[in-house]
DNA sequence: ACTAAACTGCAACAAAGTTGCAATTAATGT
DNA sequence: ACATTAATTGCAACTTTGTTGCAGTTTAGT
């Protein structure tokens, strides 16, 4: 799986690789740098892991999301994501009581009628609120 | 004008507050901390930029903005938002080309579907793209 | 003009993120 | 299996961003 991954994305297979990997595979939801510190159980430099994740955006393996309180957050792109171009057009939740962000994958971001003279690239939507394992 | 806006949320007047308003009313779209510094030719300390702009918004006169690049940026609230109640429910959107950012005022967030079990208490929109000045 | 409360600047700190460089490790061909 | 090259990592040093406590100054109200 994560082997899987590497091989696609031609990059190759070191330790800090796999390890975030597997924790972003595991977790589920969006992690913060600090997270992936935590979660490597304190195995990799912090300049690796931001090293590791630039990488990983460069790469479309996972995207950033900008979260209401202002911490960065990861995560991983499904399958439509590649070099260079990302197609994350799905909601974010951030839930008020678990703190934990998650991508609505089945949710699609509705068309958002803009004044005249704006051109969209791309949108973001972030929901704050209570998430199905805390309501 | 910026006399009305501290009296009406009763905040004394003082040479850093009037300053600060100064240059929102004057900029028209959202700032960073460091544009603040910036704008206000340096004259007043980074610390109490940080408590003046926390203050403006406990008191509902401007709101933060998540951007996308992770910056942290502020704007200025219309009439509704009062102390300790937000109602900043427009779309913000971030030019590709110039970097400002603006509050489109007159665009509201539409109504998104939410898979079952999440409860939503606020939308935050933020939309990429090219803006009306730079198109 | 006087006083209490609010505000500011300073120093010190903590957290988040970046850069250059030397040492290590992975992928390749033989 | 092994040597070579290129990529990756860890370290040190640094920048930026944001926070806290405290002492001195300013404001608002009498």
């Amino acid at each position: 799986m994560v082997l899987d991954i590497l091989r696609k994305h031609s990059l190759s297979n070191t330790d800090c690789r796999r390890a975030i990997l597997e924790v972003f595979l595991e977790a589920g939801n969006a992690l913060a740098h600090h997270d992936m510190e935590e979660q490597t159980g304190e195995r990799f430099d912090r300049v690796t892991i931001y090293r590791t994740l630039q990488t990983f955006i460069d790469k479309g393996i996972i995207h950033v999301i900008p979260t209401s309180d202002n911490a960065v957050k990861y995560a991983l792109c499904k399958e439509q994501c590649t070099e260079g171009h990302h197609h994350d057009n799905h909601i974010h939740f951030l839930c008020e009581v678990c703190s934990k962000t998650t991508c609505l994958e089945k949710t699609s971001i509705p068309i958002i009628p803009l004044p005249k003279g704006y051109v969209s690239s791309q949108i973001n939507v972030v929901v704050n609120g209570v998430c199905r394992h805390c309501g």
